[in-house]
DNA sequence: TTGTATGCGTTATCAG
DNA sequence: CTGATAACGCATACAA
């Protein structure tokens, strides 16, 4: 027999009082572990709780005590494209397990980069309150959002470095640059000493230190760089930018990509037209997407614990929030995973 | 000179209306497009809207008319394993452009596959009442949850195919299995006659669904497979899968994988114990991840319009749930896309 | 075309 | 330890 479906009037706090008898404020105390509640009494409040299948209504929780339980994630496809996530699917799902835990949700917000738009959308997103707090990515070296930000009173986490100057709540590893010089010193000690790097655009934070902290590792040991680029995070960038460092007079013997899916597209390239890697050149990536491993050859990169990134950035938030949680301490130190990409530099190699 | 911050009593509709001179209800007309306002105060109202940054309280609204403007987006770790995304970052993508677009939010959720979790999950998730629908994906053979969120009442979308005799709203090519003939036929053109099939789970619908499209293409040209493995989705799987199936005393000289994750650690694994890539082993994948042209040999896979499949699944909810907007339609038909990874069966190569 | 009154489900304040 | 009551900000039925 199939049970018929009652018209289910909406079972609310109410009806668990009145089933338990006794009121609607006693309930809440119960669930907001408020304390001030007999044992005897919170264990039939839970237990008829539970037989009605009763939870708060978020919405009115939200209404009454301002706070959503949810939090937003800022995803902008300006930075890799529209077909790319801007982020390893590690951060997110690191983000998402703490943020569940604590019954918090995560709503998606995809941006474009549009200046006018921008200011507009996050404005929007204060004045809805769909979200207690925001964690973004992808900080520009001139950012009208974090001041915005602060004004509306939205509290926000940054996965990534801050604009130099502002003081915002953020995640990065310390020095910002670190794996960068792994890199470099990975290449120098396999000989090469024409090094040419790509990277995303000067205008955003991240490659801007990227690109100083190679220019620095070079710096250092008293070379030049061949070539810096600076483009997009997509792979058509990586791929015209390659192909313009392989017309310099003289050529690199290396290159450095800032992102695997940059330096993947380049070897591509690069095998295209008759290179073979790493014997004539070498390739470094950074941030070892989980292809990196299965490339042909294996794709020498830096690794960043992503699921502690956003895990780390989450917990910030949270604490922000109020939520009772333990300072998750700093981020793993990026390291460098040598695979096959990188090889000794082809002037050494030949004789 | 800094200005000093107000303490910011909330903006609601009724400083909207007193500064339009109007009442609340006007404001509310207004801004829910109900009409019988007159063109003159809509605009007054819409002015001073502005002016004050007001938007509607999301948790009044949600409170008020049990309308969330949000729905979830259920991903499930159980497929691919913890550290991958379920699908591919276009049909988030896809999903995020329809949704926003009127107004809804994205609200995801991470679920793993515990049985027992699983129902509780779904019942706190229409309890709660944080989302108006639901997107879900990974359809088992067995699965329970469409009854219950039938019985639940809450809206969901599958994106995939049904489990047979259950009717659901879903999206999904037709057939179901479109795509692994295409390989089955490209593979035998080239004269491969002795194919391995790699797939997912069984007790999975898609899986199934294309094991059996694999057998049947197979069985239509009076061959039979040599083997076929149905697994987890995730690449160490594909890799003990692929191990096996080299130990078989007939050796398949062309692999099909239900995933181009499987199919570029199976690549990797075959290139490792010496195999060559097409030469030796012809290799294909399914869903064209956006690495699968840069895999060296490129991967040939069947490419489906991922973002499509994304928007269509979030119209098909949205107009589920009243939101007037016109049919999807169908999918694009998936198509082969063949790159350096398959090639002429050894056999009749080296004569 | 516009205004008034009511309640959505919860939490916080104040009594008891 | 527990209960009554008043908001939270909005949309809707009903009046005007």
């Amino acid at each position: 027999m199939a049970e018929i479906a009652r018209p289910a009037k909406n079972v609310t706090i109410a009806d668990v009082a009145a089933r338990s008898g006794v009121s609607p404020a006693a309930v809440s105390r119960v669930f907001n572990s408020r304390g001030g509640i007999s044992v005897a009494t919170e264990a039939r409040i839970r237990k008829v709780a539970d037989e009605l299948g009763w939870t708060r209504s978020s919405a009115a929780v939200a209404l009454r005590s301002s706070k959503t339980m949810a939090v937003g994630l800022i995803l902008n496809t300006a930075i890799t494209g529209p077909d790319v996530l801007p982020m390893p699917p590690q951060v997110l799902l690191g983000i998402e397990e703490v943020i569940a835990k604590r019954g918090y949700g995560l709503l998606l917000y995809v941006f474009s980069d549009d200046p006018e738009e921008e200011i507009q959308a996050y404005k929007r997103l204060a004045a809805d309150k769909r979200v207690d707090g925001l964690l973004m990515t992808g900080a520009r070296m001139e950012d009208s959002r974090f001041r915005l930000l602060e004004e509306l009173g939205l509290p926000a986490v940054l996965i990534g470095p801050t604009p130099p100057g502002v003081v915002f709540p953020h995640v990065e590893n310390d020095p910002p640059g670190a794996g960068i010089d792994e890199c470099v010193r990975h290449l120098l000690e396999l000989g090469h000493r024409r090094i040419a790097y790509i990277g995303g655009p000067l205008t955003r934070v991240q490659p801007k230190i990227r690109a100083d902290a190679f220019l620095e590792a070079i710096a250092s040991v008293r070379l030049k760089p061949v070539v810096t680029v600076s483009t997009d995070y997509t792979t058509d960038a990586a791929i015209s930018a390659t192909e313009h460092a392989m017309m310099q007079s003289e050529t690199p013997t290396a290159f450095v990509y800032g992102s695997d899916l940059m330096a993947m597209a380049g070897m591509h390239y690069l095998r295209g037209t008759g290179i073979e890697v790493p014997r004539d050149i070498s390739v470094v990536g950074f941030d070892d997407q989980r292809l990196a491993e299965y490339m042909n050859p294996g794709l020498t990169t830096v690794a960043r614990n992503s699921s502690q990134r956003g895990a780390n950035a989450a917990t910030e938030l949270l604490r922000i929030l109020g939520v009772d949680l333990p300072d998750p301490g700093p981020l793993d130190a990026p390291r460098l995973v040598v695979r096959g990409s990188s090889g000794p530099a082809p002037d050494l190699q030949g004789g």
